[in-house]
DNA sequence: GATCCAGTCTGAATCGATACAGAGGCTAAC
DNA sequence: GTTAGCCTCTGTATCGATTCAGACTGGATC
């Protein structure tokens, strides 16, 4: 058994006070006693306070977990979360604070169970598709946290890092539009719950559950409807799981209908790497010309020439974890809104004359 | 304050193990005092068994640490080791196991505190430099680990998956020196601990403290040795920080000498592709045709085209994480071997000739 | 009717530290 | 010669749970 710090301090003849002080509080305690306990410690093989009999004691743990509201494997496999998560990594590690990053298995009442046994002091959540059910249970347990989607119904003084996801869509609809396309699909990831992949039809876009994923295809539709091309003439695609395979086999078969779409908008740049995939596949004599436009910037995207959305990664990441460590005192100011910018490559152009 | 286990007690009228059982245990009660327990908590917003205190009482914390013996900011800025835990990830998940990405602040008293306060139940080493110190640490703590450096003074039960490096890295240099090439750069990370970027002189390859790059270096120079070419012909190029713009930084001056390198052969594809930057760089008229090869095999490398060794990152932290969270029971099985391979691509080619 | 047993629940001990008020000694100031 | 105040160090209460041996109840068994 590891000696504990009892055991150093009966070895050493004071009290347990004095050799917690020796670690924690060293002017609590003259230089030349603080060295006998702790050769006697190093002697022992005591390997220091334990650090979470430390944290109950103390109150606190000094380390934010960072929630992914999908599997963990989501947060290394998408590029911009591996952004994001650089950013935190960025903030956590000039604050002296760990990262926990906790697993969500699957089904709502095991996740739930896993949010209220993290070790933390407080919570970035980075959300994917469903989260009410994780911020439930983070105010239940009455920490802090930073959320990176829009809430409606948020309290005040609650923390959030994000961007104007609506604004910034229709800007790259905009683009497209004024490029003369009118047949146009709309790519997302997780549209609804359970559906499959494919093309979804959807009476208006309120259906969409899923706060970012709504507002970037309410972007899209307000800057259609302003060419006159109303929701029920777009054709929304679902994509689940946001990756590259995924979309590109979810909008395959659309290039063989009649009328094909002349303009894929994908509300990732992953979805539309898998877009671009997806027309690469097919020979090229049978491989239409679409517009493809992303949505993140990741930096694949620069190298496939995809026109996108510019969101600041790391910084978002980054503002995150500075929201959750240092609250600012102005309860305005921990509602963050961060710049986007419309970045067009050579992913987008004037419609084909066939 | 939020409630503890003692208030929803008192509440129910029951006792405080009641309680526990409720959470923990819900065999040793009836269903239907566990339902009024848990309605009682639910009034008085108890969030469940404070996790802190859980641990403490239980012996373990259900985390594992992922040290990455640098800045942790390396661990999302490398594809290899964004993969690695990617890895890592995949295998925590299934055991219902959160990570713990620790900080380490600059200086090893520093460092050292920060392993020291981790509260996890092992480490998973993602060796980068110097690690001698952390693991030192971890034993101390009486902690499991996993390294993915080979090392000298390994005891009989620590845990270790990895390459061998000297093989691995021989292959690729072997590749080169059949291509005809004999005016050589070697292009490491971290070949000594405050080297400045650029050519090195070294008496042996022995000189290396690091056991990884010493490992790439050897094999470097084996394949080397077994066409003519000492290690005294061979040029050693620093690059410290295993990013592109330092390894650019660090060999663009080489092409400019008389009798330039014909070859690069780099200690990871990070520092490769930093090579081919380089290249890229220089006005097409004064661009050398320089023979590259990486270590890994990123992602990335595919695009560029780059002549690497493969070694399966995901695998290697998939591996290293089961390694730790169930054991083998056989020692031997401890020391896991992954295969590499030798991918050759459009970086390397036949010396030109004039 | 005694015995056994399974199912429920309780109480005290324990995990390993930190916080805080205060005791004691010693120097400096008035 | 006090009084004040600083420097060290101690003792006790406390953080919030889990564990485990055992008490109690009621029904089945012989």
């Amino acid at each position: 058994m590891k000696p504990t710090l009892q055991a150093v301090a009966d070895a050493v003849g004071v009290s347990r006070s004095t050799v917690s002080n020796a670690y924690s509080r060293p002017d609590q305690l003259s230089a030349s006693l603080r060295e006998r306990i702790l050769d006697a410690a190093r002697q022992l093989g005591y390997p220091g306070p334990n650090p979470t009999a430390r944290s109950l004691r103390r109150g606190f743990v000094g380390s934010i977990g960072v929630l992914f509201t999908s599997q963990l494997s989501y947060a290394f496999t998408d590029p911009f979360a591996v952004r994001f998560l650089a950013g935190v990594g960025a903030a956590a590690e000039r604050h002296g604070t760990s990262l926990l990053l906790v697993p969500l298995p699957p089904g709502v009442t095991d996740a739930r169970r896993a949010v209220e046994n993290a070790a933390v002091d407080g919570f970035c959540v980075y959300c994917v598709a469903d989260e009410q059910w994780a911020l439930d249970v983070i105010r239940q347990r009455g920490l802090p946290f930073v959320s990176t989607a829009p809430r409606d119904n948020a309290g005040d003084d609650e923390r959030f890092v994000g961007i104007d996801e609506r604004a910034a869509a229709r800007s790259a609809a905009a683009h497209v539009a004024g490029l003369g396309h009118r047949r146009v699909a709309l790519l997302a990831d997780s549209v609804l719950p359970d559906a499959p992949a494919g093309p979804l039809a959807l009476a208006g876009v309120d259906q969409v559950p899923y706060p970012t994923t709504r507002g970037r295809l309410t972007g899209f539709a307000d800057a259609f409807a302003e060419v006159g091309v109303g929701w029920a003439e777009l054709t929304l695609v679902n994509a689940p799981g946001n990756n590259r395979p995924a979309a590109a086999a979810a909008i395959a078969g659309l290039f063989d209908q009649p009328a094909p779409p002349t303009a894929v908008l994908a509300g990732s740049d992953v979805l539309a790497l898998g877009v671009l995939d997806a027309l690469a596949a097919r020979p090229a004599h049978d491989r239409p010309i679409v517009s493809v436009t992303g949505f993140d910037d990741v930096p694949e995207a620069a190298a496939a020439g995809l026109t996108t959305v510019r969101q600041p990664a790391e910084e978002k990441g980054r503002i995150a974890a500075e929201l959750l460590l240092d609250p600012p005192a102005d309860a305005a100011a921990g509602h963050v809104l961060l710049p986007t910018a419309l970045v067009v490559r050579d992913s987008t152009g004037p419609v084909p004359r066939s």
